[in-house]
DNA sequence: TCTGGGGTCCTAGGACCC
DNA sequence: TCTGGGGTCCTAGGACCC
């Protein structure tokens, strides 16, 4: 997991092994399916990630016993539905706060026996399941943390729900490290993001990329963040909101010989827009105005990328102190923008990704494929959502 | 030779403001 | 000579998640 191919290469190709490019037009709307299903069936989902939903079953319980069982025939029931409705196969972790309910969930993928489902429903099997977890497997726990607490003999999620609250602010990241150990020990401390229509609400939407060469040509770097702008604010588009904040960076390479020293290889501009946009153009533009910021001569670039945040929905923006209604009526003009840029996303997404791009996003004059796309050369097909890729039976 | 992409949240220091 | 208290914003960085 997570290895670089040509590090396993040999060692795939001596077993045999298949070997794919990932496929997320394909698994996005598999998802999309899962997450409609849940949607329909619970009153709160919050979608965590593309393969990952917390329901909440706060106050469900009094009403399921007589006739519909209790929260394990639930989860079971949703499980089986998901199952019959996309062929996909789920596990279920319930339990008083959402770290346990990850947990849960990892011992019910974990061990057969469960079917799937694992329901912690009492004090002493939240301690049994806590300890049969190590410390780097709970959520929230990453390397560096499960380093530093294996180190200081702490060794599982039992012993982790143990620490003080002063230990744990001051050992593991503030008050994200506090919150992590109340949790561990059933006290809920983070509450459900539903999401309204069935799809995920971004904070921020980026574009990145590495290219598919090292660039020390300013013009190719300065196409290649032209190209991640339009993705980006496509992006932007669907949310349906305008961003106010836009931040391009771009990295040399970390790896090698004249690799900088431990961070150092990566710098970024941020800008905060007059007025938020979800026009390419002037995205487009205020990129490349950022580039010129970072830009060193000389320099080799392996990766770029653009992140726009700030996001909120058309309509909002604050008036200023003296701006006055004659003013504010300047907004309203963006509908030409607007038309031309759903235009842009209407014939894109009729016709392919990227049909209709600014010039400033095209790949080099001669033609062929830009350094800065990545190759995915071994992509299945998108069996379920592009006619020409649907599976043929014979 | 070749080392992913897209997110979240929090902290800290410095510039600057009143 | 002595130099407070309470903020915001920006930038950078660090940890985590899937």
């Amino acid at each position: 997991m997570g290895e670089p191919y040509f590090q396993v290469k040999e060692q795939l190709r001596r077993e045999q092994v298949q070997v794919f490019s990932s496929n997320y037009t394909l698994y996005g709307d598999m998802s999309r399916r899962v997450m409609h299903y849940l949607g329909a069936s619970m009153p709160g989902v919050e979608i965590y990630s593309i393969d990952e939903a917390f329901l909440d079953l706060g106050g469900l319980q009094q009403h399921l016993t007589p006739y519909l069982g209790d929260l394990d025939a639930l989860a079971r029931r949703l499980r089986a539905g998901v199952k019959a409705r996309t062929g996909i196969p789920t596990c279920v972790g319930v339990a008083p706060t959402k770290t346990l309910a990850k947990l849960a969930n990892r011992l019910a993928k974990k061990d057969p026996s469960l079917a799937g489902v694992l329901y912690l429903d009492s004090a002493e099997r939240r301690a049994w399941a806590l300890k049969q977890v190590a410390v780097g497997d709970v959520w929230g726990v990453g390397r560096q943390y499960a380093q530093k607490l294996t180190a200081a003999g702490i060794d599982s999620a039992a012993d982790l729900a143990r620490v003080s609250e002063a230990w744990a602010r001051k050992h593991l990241g503030g008050v994200v490290g506090a919150r992590l150990v109340r949790e561990l020990q059933g006290f809920p401390c983070a509450g459900l993001a539903p999401s309204e229509d069935g799809t995920l609400h971004r904070q921020s939407i980026s574009c990145s990329r590495t290219f598919g060469r090292p660039l020390r040509e300013r013009d190719l770097v300065l196409g290649a963040v032209a190209s991640f702008v339009g993705r980006a604010a496509e992006k932007l588009r669907r949310q349906g909101e305008l961003a106010h904040v836009m931040t391009v960076f771009i990295s040399k390479n970390r790896f090698g010989p004249d690799a900088g020293a431990a961070g150092g290889h990566s710098r970024s501009a941020v800008l905060t827009l007059p007025v938020p946009t979800s026009d390419t153009r002037e995205l487009t533009a205020r990129a490349g105005q950022l580039l010129a910021r970072l830009w060193e001569p000389g320099a080799v670039y392996v990766k770029a990328g653009v992140v726009l945040a700030g996001l909120e929905p058309p309509g909002g923006q604050q008036l200023g102190l003296f701006e006055t209604a004659v003013a504010a009526k300047r907004a309203p003009v963006e509908p030409r923008g607007s038309q031309l840029m759903a235009t842009l996303d209407g014939l894109n997404e009729r016709f392919g990704r990227g049909t209709v791009r600014l010039a400033a996003a095209l790949g080099p004059k001669g033609g062929g494929p830009a350094p800065w796309q990545g190759q995915a050369a071994w992509r299945t097909p998108a069996y379920t959502t592009r006619l020409e890729d649907l599976l043929t039976v014979s």
